[in-house]
DNA sequence: CAGTGAGCGAGCTTCCGCTTGACTT
């Protein structure tokens, strides 16, 4: 009998049906060896020898595979084309005891890909091997000795790692690149024009053969002039600028692609993406569903080739090959429908999130394959003379070939310009001047964190959303109107102290530096632990000096006069997990807490006040949720609900507003916030009444 | 179908990357 074994459990069938019944396979489950949990298990003395050990999860799959080890001639090793299955092989050959066997590789499962592998076995990779480990102890190293000096100088349960400590760097950054921004005023000016065909719109470009910069004209004053000025110009069409654009479709999807389109267009966060994507993966529907690689099989291009041709016509295929983007590891393919010939509508007993993800993985993939969507656009140059000259511009645009929009639709605006002649005098019928003001930076989401961090090769396809759960868990950021990616008090202090006193661990450039040097070790250019020693050197050097360095006293600088109300001794700013909050300095004896400034700051940067006694209105949190409070709280009891501004007046008083609210069952149900003056309930959203 | 005003400190926490859990965003 022979043994194949693979890293995950679903791929036993299918493999088992290729290989026949001479072989068994079985799955290791991921990993079957690791670094201790409870402790840094890297003998640092010793060339940082691992001390790895099997964890508790993994024991039972060992036992089996055991087993099978003993009845089997020859044990197939044949875990993912990657550095980690590489090292995931070599950890199963001690792990199970393996004294015959053979290393295979496949990056596709089908008979031939299969086939072909099983005749060329090769050797284990050390090299591949060994720059795994490295990765492996660095980043041990790293967040295990980083983290007890965040318990040390903050407050416990803190972390640090060579991919969050990252992540939450860039949601900082963000944050104070709002925290900076200075709204600018500016203004637009349009004119609405008549030609013999109809009317257009055409947006102001240059005064005098000046362009007017970005983002538009400064003051009031300059737009009042240009509009006053335009109104007695006289209107003529410059030149038309006539183009066919093409737009091709978007490859197939990643890990990290399908999580941001699957946030974009179904509102999934990506942990819950990940969770249906296993779903369907398990039924057979999908292909892989962690993976970097754009790689498609020939055979599910040939299927997808002629599904397009039939449902669509011949001129709706093209073929075409993505190529991955930066260094990828290619252990699986895109991902996929397992059957391209399979539409969503056709797929029967899905849940409704499954057959969404499915009907969006399918669309991707299918128009991967398709032709490109033409469409023509057309320029309006406008010349306007006055006092001064002027030159406006309109465009529009028209598709015309709808391509590979027909099953993957995109945005575009489509709007068709009246047939305007050159030299054509146009009749002026409004000019309008718009004031506007800048807007400051949007906050990150999880689809556009993710986004970046894969730009800079940081984190792996399984771990961006177990990365972001790590950042709220921790209480490093939060979420606020559901979607965007806000840093809190305690996340931003730890950032703060990392950038200044380890930088390399909030750089974006360390994993790339990093990735360089594995490359070296996987090449057999360089020794995996030469690669520790030089970081370890200095990393200690520095972990030694900050140790004594770091104040816990300079981090917490808030002071604070307040007296304890129940024992009368003094109180001091504490920063814990939540935040900072004042505490009584005679703890454990006095457990006396207060809230620091009496609440959280607002969501957003406008105050709101209290309707019954005019007092601030302060954030505040229940089991239920976010809330306004009063300040005056106990004396005033007036709370708001933090709920978004549907903007439906009440039907039934015409003077309350329609809000969202949760019975004490938790389910959903809209009311008039003038309760209880007014008892109008509904369980629908009522429609607007204008 | 009409609610809500945490708790944090110390009880020993923590990394990243493979894999699947159970459960309605």
């Amino acid at each position: 009998m022979h043994l194949v074994l693979v890293e995950s459990p679903t791929k036993t069938k299918t493999l088992e049906k290729f290989l026949g019944k001479d072989y068994k396979v079985l799955a290791s489950n991921g990993h079957v060896r690791d670094l201790p949990k409870s402790k840094l298990g890297i003998d640092i003395e010793n060339n940082f020898e691992p001390q790895y050990i099997v964890p508790v999860k993994a024991r039972k799959h060992i036992k089996s595979l055991k087993e099978a080890v003993k009845d089997a001639d020859i044990v197939y090793l044949a875990t993912d084309p990657d550095r980690e299955g590489e090292a995931i092989s070599y950890h199963l050959i001690y792990a199970l005891d393996i004294k015959n066997y053979k290393r295979i590789a496949f990056n596709e499962i089908t008979k031939s890909a299969v086939e072909e592998a099983t005749k060329n076995p090769r050797d284990i990779d050390n090299d591949l091997v060994n720059a795994q480990q490295a990765r492996r102890v660095l980043d041990r190293l790293v967040g295990y000795k980083l983290s007890p000096l965040l318990w040390k100088k903050i407050t416990r349960g803190l972390s640090a790692g060579r991919v969050q400590s990252v992540a939450l760097r860039i949601i900082v950054d963000k944050e104070r690149e709002i925290e900076n921004f200075k709204k600018e005023e500016y203004w637009s000016v349009s004119a609405l024009l008549s030609c013999s065909d109809g009317d257009f719109l055409a947006g102001l470009r240059e005064e005098n053969g000046k362009k007017i910069e970005k983002p538009g004209i400064k003051t009031e004053e300059d737009a009042k002039r240009i509009k006053e000025d335009l109104e007695g110009a006289s209107f003529v069409v410059n030149s038309i600028d006539q183009k066919e654009k093409r737009r091709n479709p978007l490859p197939p999807f990643t890990t990290s692609t399908m999580q941001q389109e699957a946030f974009k267009r179904l509102r999934f966060p990506s942990g819950f993406t990940m969770r249906v994507a296993q779903s369907l993966y398990e039924k057979g529907l999908i292909t892989y569903h962690r993976t970097d690689s754009l790689q498609i099989s020939s055979e599910a291009k040939k299927i997808g080739e002629s599904y397009i041709k039939q449902n669509f016509g011949e001129n709706y295929y093209k073929e075409r090959i993505f190529k991955s983007k930066g260094k990828t590891q290619e252990a699986h393919e895109a991902v996929r429908p397992a059957n391209p010939s399979l539409p969503s509508g056709n797929v029967n007993n899905l849940k409704k999130e499954e057959a969404k993800l499915y009907d969006l993985i399918w669309r991707r993939f299918t128009a991967s394959l398709m032709s490109e969507a033409v469409f023509y656009s057309t320029s309006v140059e406008v010349s306007a003379t006055n006092k001064s000259n002027y030159t406006l511009v309109s465009s529009g645009s028209v598709l015309r070939f709808d391509g590979f929009s027909k099953v993957y639709p995109v945005k575009f605006e489509e709007n068709e310009l009246p047939a305007v002649k050159e030299k054509e005098n146009l009749n002026l019928q409004k000019i309008d001047a718009e004031q506007h003001f800048t807007k400051p930076p949007a906050r990150f989401t999880e689809a556009s964190l993710i986004k970046e961090l894969e730009k800079h090769g940081i984190g792996r396809p399984s771990t961006y959303a177990p990365t972001l759960d790590t950042l709220t868990r921790r209480n490093y950021s939060e979420k606020i109107d559901k979607k965007y990616l806000k840093p809190t008090e305690i996340g931003t202090v730890v950032c703060d102290l990392l950038s200044e006193h380890f930088p390399f661990v909030v750089d974006l450039k360390f994993t790339a530096k990093m990735e360089e040097d594995l490359d070296k070790v996987a090449r057999g250019e360089k020794k995996w632990r030469g690669i520790l020693k030089d970081f370890y050197e200095d990393f200690a050097k520095t972990l030694d000096k900050k140790e004594i360095e770091i104040k816990k006293e300079d981090i917490m600088q808030d002071k604070t006069e307040e007296k304890c109300d129940k024992c009368g001794g003094e109180m001091e700013v504490k920063l814990g997990r939540f935040g900072k909050f004042i505490a009584c300095k005679s703890f454990p004896d006095c457990k006396n807490t207060k809230p620091l400034d009496g609440g959280e700051d607002h969501e957003n940067d406008e105050e709101i006040f209290c309707d019954k006694c005019n007092s601030k209105m302060v954030l505040k949190q229940s089991r239920f949720g976010k809330f306004y409070g009063c300040s005056s709280y106990p004396e005033c009891k007036n709370i708001k609900s933090l709920e978004e501004d549907l903007n439906i007046k009440c039907p039934d008083c015409k003077e309350g507003d329609v809000v969202k609210k949760r019975s004490k069952k938790g389910s959903l149900f809209y009311a008039c916030n003038k309760y209880p003056d007014c008892e109008f309930t509904s369980s629908q959203k009522p429609k607007k009444e204008e």
